[in-house]
DNA sequence: CAAATAGTCTACTGCATCGGTCGACTTTTG
DNA sequence: CAAAAGTCGACCGATGCAGTAGACTATTTG
Protein backbone atom coordinates (compact mmCIF):
# COMPACT_ATOMS: atom_id res chain seq x y z
CA UNK A 1 0.00 0.00 0.00
CA UNK A 2 1.74 2.71 -1.31
CA UNK A 3 0.69 6.18 -0.70
CA UNK A 4 0.98 8.93 -3.44
CA UNK A 5 0.90 12.78 -3.42
CA UNK A 6 -2.74 12.60 -4.41
CA UNK A 7 -4.07 9.95 -1.78
CA UNK A 8 -1.74 12.24 0.95
CA UNK A 9 -3.26 15.02 0.29
CA UNK A 10 -6.92 13.88 -0.58
CA UNK A 11 -6.13 12.54 3.53
CA UNK A 12 -5.47 15.67 4.34
CA UNK A 13 -7.99 17.23 2.73
CA UNK A 14 -11.07 15.36 4.60
CA UNK A 15 -8.65 15.62 7.88
CA UNK A 16 -8.78 19.25 7.06
CA UNK A 17 -12.23 19.39 6.42
CA UNK A 18 -13.17 17.06 9.73
CA UNK A 19 -12.20 20.02 11.96
CA UNK A 20 -14.66 22.47 10.19
CA UNK A 21 -17.70 19.93 10.10
CA UNK A 22 -21.08 21.13 11.43
CA UNK A 23 -19.51 24.64 11.20
CA UNK A 24 -18.90 26.13 7.49
CA UNK A 25 -17.60 25.45 4.33
CA UNK A 26 -14.09 26.12 3.82
CA UNK A 27 -12.62 27.31 0.61
CA UNK A 28 -10.04 25.38 -1.75
CA UNK A 29 -7.56 28.25 -1.02
CA UNK A 30 -7.43 27.65 2.43
CA UNK A 31 -7.70 24.07 2.42
CA UNK A 32 -4.52 24.57 -0.05
CA UNK A 33 -2.66 27.04 1.92
CA UNK A 34 -3.29 25.27 5.03
CA UNK A 35 -2.02 21.67 4.11
CA UNK A 36 0.58 23.16 1.28
CA UNK A 37 -1.29 21.40 -1.34
CA UNK A 38 -1.37 23.09 -4.96
CA UNK A 39 -4.24 24.49 -5.56
CA UNK A 40 -5.18 23.06 -9.06
CA UNK A 41 -4.09 19.80 -8.23
CA UNK A 42 -6.89 19.83 -5.17
CA UNK A 43 -9.37 21.11 -7.64
CA UNK A 44 -9.42 18.03 -8.69
CA UNK A 45 -9.12 15.90 -5.51
CA UNK A 46 -11.83 17.71 -4.32
CA UNK A 47 -14.05 16.85 -7.80
CA UNK A 48 -13.04 13.61 -7.12
CA UNK A 49 -13.84 13.32 -3.80
CA UNK A 50 -17.13 14.41 -4.17
CA UNK A 51 -18.07 12.35 -6.81
CA UNK A 52 -17.20 9.59 -4.29
CA UNK A 53 -19.69 10.98 -1.88
CA UNK A 54 -17.15 11.97 0.91
CA UNK A 55 -17.85 16.14 0.71
CA UNK A 56 -19.96 18.33 -0.84
CA UNK A 57 -19.33 21.51 -2.31
CA UNK A 58 -21.34 24.81 -2.61
CA UNK A 59 -20.98 27.87 -4.92
CA UNK A 60 -20.29 31.28 -4.39
CA UNK A 61 -19.86 33.77 -2.38
CA UNK A 62 -19.75 31.74 1.57
CA UNK A 63 -19.45 28.63 -0.16
CA UNK A 64 -16.84 25.83 -0.12
CA UNK A 65 -16.56 22.48 0.75
CA UNK A 66 -17.73 20.58 3.51
CA UNK A 67 -17.84 16.95 4.63
CA UNK A 68 -20.89 14.97 3.78
CA UNK A 69 -21.04 12.84 6.54
CA UNK A 70 -19.45 13.45 9.93
CA UNK A 71 -15.97 12.36 10.54
CA UNK A 72 -16.35 9.29 12.87
CA UNK A 73 -18.36 7.70 9.78
CA UNK A 74 -15.57 8.32 7.21
CA UNK A 75 -12.49 5.91 7.67
CA UNK A 76 -9.34 6.09 6.57
CA UNK A 77 -9.40 2.58 4.52
CA UNK A 78 -12.65 4.19 2.49
CA UNK A 79 -10.47 7.18 1.24
CA UNK A 80 -7.24 4.99 0.81
CA UNK A 81 -9.47 2.82 -1.64
CA UNK A 82 -11.26 5.23 -3.25
CA UNK A 83 -7.97 6.84 -4.13
CA UNK A 84 -5.80 4.52 -4.55
CA UNK A 85 -7.05 1.41 -5.17
CA UNK A 86 -7.40 -2.07 -3.30
CA UNK A 87 -4.64 -2.26 -0.37
CA UNK A 88 -3.73 -5.65 -1.24
CA UNK A 89 0.01 -6.12 -1.94
CA UNK A 90 -0.77 -8.17 -4.89
CA UNK A 91 -4.22 -8.95 -6.65
CA UNK A 92 -4.19 -11.97 -6.30
CA UNK A 93 -4.96 -11.44 -2.20
CA UNK A 94 -7.50 -8.88 -3.16
CA UNK A 95 -10.56 -8.79 -1.59
CA UNK A 96 -12.10 -5.92 -3.48
CA UNK A 97 -10.73 -6.78 -6.62
CA UNK A 98 -9.68 -10.10 -7.14
CA UNK A 99 -7.47 -11.55 -10.32
CA UNK A 100 -6.74 -14.80 -11.48
CA UNK A 101 -3.72 -16.60 -9.84
CA UNK A 102 -2.04 -19.74 -11.97
CA UNK A 103 -0.44 -20.62 -8.60
CA UNK A 104 -3.72 -20.26 -6.39
CA UNK A 105 -3.75 -23.06 -3.62
CA UNK A 106 -0.09 -24.21 -3.92
CA UNK A 107 1.69 -21.00 -3.21
CA UNK A 108 2.85 -20.42 0.27
CA UNK A 109 4.02 -16.63 -0.95
CA UNK A 110 0.18 -16.28 -1.02
CA UNK A 111 -0.91 -16.41 2.44
CA UNK A 112 1.67 -14.41 3.94
CA UNK A 113 0.41 -11.30 1.41
CA UNK A 114 -3.09 -12.23 2.61
CA UNK A 115 -1.57 -11.70 5.81
CA UNK A 116 -0.12 -8.49 5.60
CA UNK A 117 -3.43 -7.17 3.50
CA UNK A 118 -5.33 -8.40 6.70
CA UNK A 119 -3.32 -6.50 9.06
CA UNK A 120 -3.19 -3.39 7.14
CA UNK A 121 -7.04 -3.21 6.86
CA UNK A 122 -7.44 -3.89 10.07
CA UNK A 123 -5.75 -0.81 11.00
CA UNK A 124 -6.91 1.73 8.18
CA UNK A 125 -10.59 0.45 8.19
CA UNK A 126 -10.69 0.90 11.83
CA UNK A 127 -9.43 4.04 11.91
CA UNK A 128 -11.84 7.31 11.54
CA UNK A 129 -11.39 10.61 10.89
CA UNK A 130 -12.78 11.34 14.23
CA UNK A 131 -9.98 9.48 15.80
CA UNK A 132 -7.36 11.76 13.52
CA UNK A 133 -8.74 14.93 14.56
CA UNK A 134 -8.06 13.92 18.42
CA UNK A 135 -4.70 12.72 17.16
CA UNK A 136 -3.99 15.85 16.02
CA UNK A 137 -5.80 18.12 18.44
CA UNK A 138 -3.37 16.56 20.98
CA UNK A 139 -0.03 16.92 18.96
CA UNK A 140 -0.59 20.64 18.17
CA UNK A 141 -1.59 21.59 21.59
CA UNK A 142 1.90 19.43 23.09
CA UNK A 143 3.68 21.11 19.84
CA UNK A 144 6.13 24.41 19.86
CA UNK A 145 4.96 24.81 16.13
CA UNK A 146 2.27 27.49 15.41
CA UNK A 147 -1.22 25.33 14.52
CA UNK A 148 -2.73 24.96 11.21
CA UNK A 149 -5.92 24.95 12.28
CA UNK A 150 -6.36 28.95 14.55
CA UNK A 151 -9.51 29.66 13.69
CA UNK A 152 -10.93 27.33 15.40
CA UNK B 1 3.13 -1.95 0.01
CA UNK B 2 2.62 -2.94 -3.64
CA UNK B 3 4.30 -5.94 -5.30
CA UNK B 4 4.95 -5.46 -8.56
CA UNK B 5 5.58 -7.67 -11.18
CA UNK B 6 9.55 -8.06 -10.82
CA UNK B 7 8.90 -8.42 -6.42
CA UNK B 8 6.77 -11.10 -6.84
CA UNK B 9 8.97 -13.02 -9.70
CA UNK B 10 12.18 -12.22 -7.76
CA UNK B 11 10.35 -14.13 -4.47
CA UNK B 12 8.88 -16.85 -6.71
CA UNK B 13 12.62 -16.93 -8.04
CA UNK B 14 13.79 -17.08 -4.45
CA UNK B 15 11.37 -19.56 -3.29
CA UNK B 16 12.11 -21.85 -6.33
CA UNK B 17 15.91 -21.69 -5.31
CA UNK B 18 14.91 -21.98 -1.31
CA UNK B 19 14.14 -26.12 -3.04
CA UNK B 20 17.47 -26.36 -3.96
CA UNK B 21 19.16 -25.31 -1.66
CA UNK B 22 22.48 -27.43 -1.62
CA UNK B 23 21.79 -29.78 -3.50
CA UNK B 24 22.14 -28.04 -7.14
CA UNK B 25 22.67 -25.23 -9.51
CA UNK B 26 19.32 -24.03 -11.48
CA UNK B 27 19.24 -22.91 -14.98
CA UNK B 28 17.13 -19.53 -15.63
CA UNK B 29 15.14 -21.33 -17.97
CA UNK B 30 14.02 -23.83 -15.41
CA UNK B 31 13.03 -21.20 -12.86
CA UNK B 32 11.58 -19.69 -16.01
CA UNK B 33 9.31 -22.56 -16.69
CA UNK B 34 8.24 -23.75 -13.68
CA UNK B 35 7.45 -20.01 -12.18
CA UNK B 36 6.31 -18.81 -15.53
CA UNK B 37 8.42 -15.83 -15.84
CA UNK B 38 9.50 -14.45 -19.20
CA UNK B 39 13.35 -15.65 -19.64
CA UNK B 40 14.68 -12.25 -20.65
CA UNK B 41 13.33 -10.56 -17.65
CA UNK B 42 14.35 -13.39 -15.46
CA UNK B 43 18.13 -12.49 -15.86
CA UNK B 44 18.05 -9.35 -14.97
CA UNK B 45 16.09 -9.98 -11.63
CA UNK B 46 18.37 -12.77 -11.34
CA UNK B 47 21.58 -10.55 -11.84
CA UNK B 48 20.10 -7.84 -9.11
CA UNK B 49 19.59 -10.56 -7.02
CA UNK B 50 23.05 -11.35 -7.11
CA UNK B 51 24.70 -7.95 -6.66
CA UNK B 52 22.18 -7.65 -3.50
CA UNK B 53 24.28 -10.83 -2.70
CA UNK B 54 21.31 -12.89 -2.37
CA UNK B 55 22.15 -15.81 -5.22
CA UNK B 56 25.68 -17.45 -6.15
CA UNK B 57 26.29 -17.94 -9.95
CA UNK B 58 28.09 -20.13 -12.03
CA UNK B 59 28.36 -20.32 -15.90
CA UNK B 60 28.82 -23.32 -18.28
CA UNK B 61 27.63 -26.44 -18.73
CA UNK B 62 25.79 -27.69 -15.39
CA UNK B 63 26.03 -24.49 -13.94
CA UNK B 64 23.09 -21.79 -12.47
CA UNK B 65 21.92 -20.53 -9.69
CA UNK B 66 22.17 -21.22 -6.33
CA UNK B 67 21.32 -19.06 -2.64
CA UNK B 68 23.97 -17.91 -1.24
CA UNK B 69 22.84 -18.37 1.79
CA UNK B 70 19.86 -20.82 3.64
CA UNK B 71 16.23 -20.01 3.12
CA UNK B 72 16.31 -19.77 6.92
CA UNK B 73 18.49 -16.59 6.72
CA UNK B 74 16.93 -14.73 3.63
CA UNK B 75 13.38 -12.85 4.92
CA UNK B 76 10.47 -11.84 2.46
CA UNK B 77 11.17 -8.63 4.17
CA UNK B 78 14.84 -8.36 2.76
CA UNK B 79 14.15 -9.38 -0.40
CA UNK B 80 10.80 -6.76 -1.03
CA UNK B 81 13.12 -4.09 0.20
CA UNK B 82 16.16 -4.70 -2.00
CA UNK B 83 13.54 -4.96 -4.90
CA UNK B 84 10.53 -2.50 -4.42
CA UNK B 85 11.84 -0.33 -1.75
CA UNK B 86 10.93 1.08 1.90
CA UNK B 87 8.21 -0.71 3.11
CA UNK B 88 6.48 2.14 4.42
CA UNK B 89 3.41 3.41 2.59
CA UNK B 90 4.93 7.15 2.77
CA UNK B 91 8.24 8.66 3.34
CA UNK B 92 7.93 10.43 6.40
CA UNK B 93 7.64 7.18 8.71
CA UNK B 94 10.27 5.27 6.56
CA UNK B 95 12.78 3.24 8.83
CA UNK B 96 15.44 3.12 5.60
CA UNK B 97 14.48 5.94 3.81
CA UNK B 98 13.02 8.64 6.12
CA UNK B 99 12.16 11.95 4.07
CA UNK B 100 11.33 15.10 5.72
CA UNK B 101 8.31 16.22 6.54
CA UNK B 102 6.57 19.96 7.08
CA UNK B 103 3.87 18.48 9.76
CA UNK B 104 5.84 16.31 11.79
CA UNK B 105 4.58 16.63 14.80
CA UNK B 106 1.45 17.80 14.82
CA UNK B 107 0.01 15.47 11.97
CA UNK B 108 -2.30 12.54 13.19
CA UNK B 109 -1.89 10.67 9.68
CA UNK B 110 1.34 9.97 10.96
CA UNK B 111 0.99 8.07 13.43
CA UNK B 112 -1.41 5.84 11.55
CA UNK B 113 0.80 4.95 8.69
CA UNK B 114 3.51 3.96 11.05
CA UNK B 115 1.41 1.82 12.86
CA UNK B 116 0.70 0.05 9.25
CA UNK B 117 4.82 0.23 8.48
CA UNK B 118 5.16 -1.88 11.43
CA UNK B 119 2.39 -3.96 11.26
CA UNK B 120 3.76 -4.76 7.82
CA UNK B 121 7.36 -4.86 9.08
CA UNK B 122 6.22 -7.71 11.23
CA UNK B 123 5.48 -10.05 9.22
CA UNK B 124 7.01 -9.99 6.32
CA UNK B 125 10.60 -9.49 8.59
CA UNK B 126 9.29 -12.34 10.37
CA UNK B 127 8.50 -14.79 7.39
CA UNK B 128 11.69 -17.29 6.10
CA UNK B 129 11.68 -18.51 3.01
CA UNK B 130 12.07 -21.90 4.99
CA UNK B 131 8.68 -21.07 6.23
CA UNK B 132 7.35 -20.14 2.92
CA UNK B 133 8.79 -23.60 1.73
CA UNK B 134 7.70 -25.67 4.09
CA UNK B 135 4.17 -24.14 3.46
CA UNK B 136 4.07 -24.64 0.22
CA UNK B 137 5.10 -28.12 0.50
CA UNK B 138 2.02 -28.97 2.90
CA UNK B 139 -0.21 -26.83 -0.22
CA UNK B 140 1.17 -28.60 -2.63
CA UNK B 141 0.55 -31.92 -0.75
CA UNK B 142 -3.39 -31.41 -0.20
CA UNK B 143 -3.27 -29.96 -3.61
CA UNK B 144 -4.74 -32.28 -6.99
CA UNK B 145 -2.87 -29.91 -9.15
CA UNK B 146 0.68 -31.10 -10.65
CA UNK B 147 3.26 -30.00 -8.72
CA UNK B 148 5.59 -27.78 -9.46
CA UNK B 149 8.65 -29.73 -7.97
CA UNK B 150 9.05 -32.98 -9.17
CA UNK B 151 12.15 -33.31 -9.57
CA UNK B 152 12.76 -33.14 -5.66
C1' DC C 1 -28.61 43.57 -13.05
C1' DA C 2 -23.63 43.59 -12.34
C1' DA C 3 -19.60 42.34 -9.99
C1' DA C 4 -17.28 39.45 -7.22
C1' DT C 5 -16.75 34.96 -5.43
C1' DA C 6 -16.05 30.27 -5.72
C1' DG C 7 -16.43 25.72 -7.73
C1' DT C 8 -16.32 22.86 -12.58
C1' DC C 9 -14.36 20.93 -16.52
C1' DT C 10 -11.36 19.60 -20.56
C1' DA C 11 -7.12 19.15 -22.17
C1' DC C 12 -2.38 18.99 -22.08
C1' DT C 13 2.55 18.08 -20.48
C1' DG C 14 6.90 16.33 -18.70
C1' DC C 15 8.83 12.74 -16.28
C1' DA C 16 9.53 8.29 -14.22
C1' DT C 17 8.53 3.53 -13.74
C1' DC C 18 6.99 -0.86 -15.30
C1' DG C 19 7.38 -4.87 -17.92
C1' DG C 20 9.57 -6.42 -20.97
C1' DT C 21 12.91 -7.60 -25.46
C1' DC C 22 17.28 -7.81 -28.57
C1' DG C 23 21.59 -9.06 -29.59
C1' DA C 24 26.22 -9.51 -28.68
C1' DC C 25 29.64 -11.21 -25.30
C1' DT C 26 32.11 -14.10 -21.72
C1' DT C 27 33.09 -18.15 -19.08
C1' DT C 28 33.21 -23.09 -18.26
C1' DT C 29 33.00 -27.95 -19.37
C1' DG C 30 33.90 -32.06 -22.04
C1' DC D 1 36.78 -26.43 -30.39
C1' DA D 2 31.66 -26.67 -29.59
C1' DA D 3 27.98 -26.47 -26.60
C1' DA D 4 26.00 -24.76 -22.41
C1' DA D 5 25.11 -21.33 -19.50
C1' DG D 6 25.28 -16.71 -17.39
C1' DT D 7 26.40 -11.31 -18.41
C1' DC D 8 25.52 -6.90 -20.07
C1' DG D 9 24.06 -2.51 -22.40
C1' DA D 10 20.67 -0.48 -24.97
C1' DC D 11 16.21 0.10 -26.18
C1' DC D 12 10.93 0.30 -26.24
C1' DG D 13 5.83 1.04 -25.66
C1' DA D 14 2.46 1.75 -22.28
C1' DT D 15 0.93 3.61 -18.15
C1' DG D 16 0.62 6.46 -14.11
C1' DC D 17 2.10 10.47 -11.41
C1' DA D 18 2.10 15.23 -10.38
C1' DG D 19 0.91 18.75 -11.83
C1' DT D 20 -0.72 23.36 -15.04
C1' DA D 21 -3.62 26.39 -18.21
C1' DG D 22 -7.57 28.43 -19.28
C1' DA D 23 -12.26 28.87 -20.13
C1' DC D 24 -16.87 28.17 -18.04
C1' DT D 25 -20.83 27.99 -14.62
C1' DA D 26 -23.41 28.94 -10.49
C1' DT D 27 -24.41 31.89 -6.39
C1' DT D 28 -24.50 35.79 -3.52
C1' DT D 29 -24.42 40.60 -2.48
C1' DG D 30 -25.15 45.44 -3.28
Amino acid sequence: MKITYKGDYALKTILDLSFFYGRQAVKIEDISRRQDIPKKFLERILLQLKRGGFVRSKKGPGGGYSLARPPAKISMGEVIRFIEGPIAPIGCVSETAKTYCDFEGRCGLNSVFREVRDAVSRIVDRTSFEDIKVKTLGLIQASPEPPLYYEI
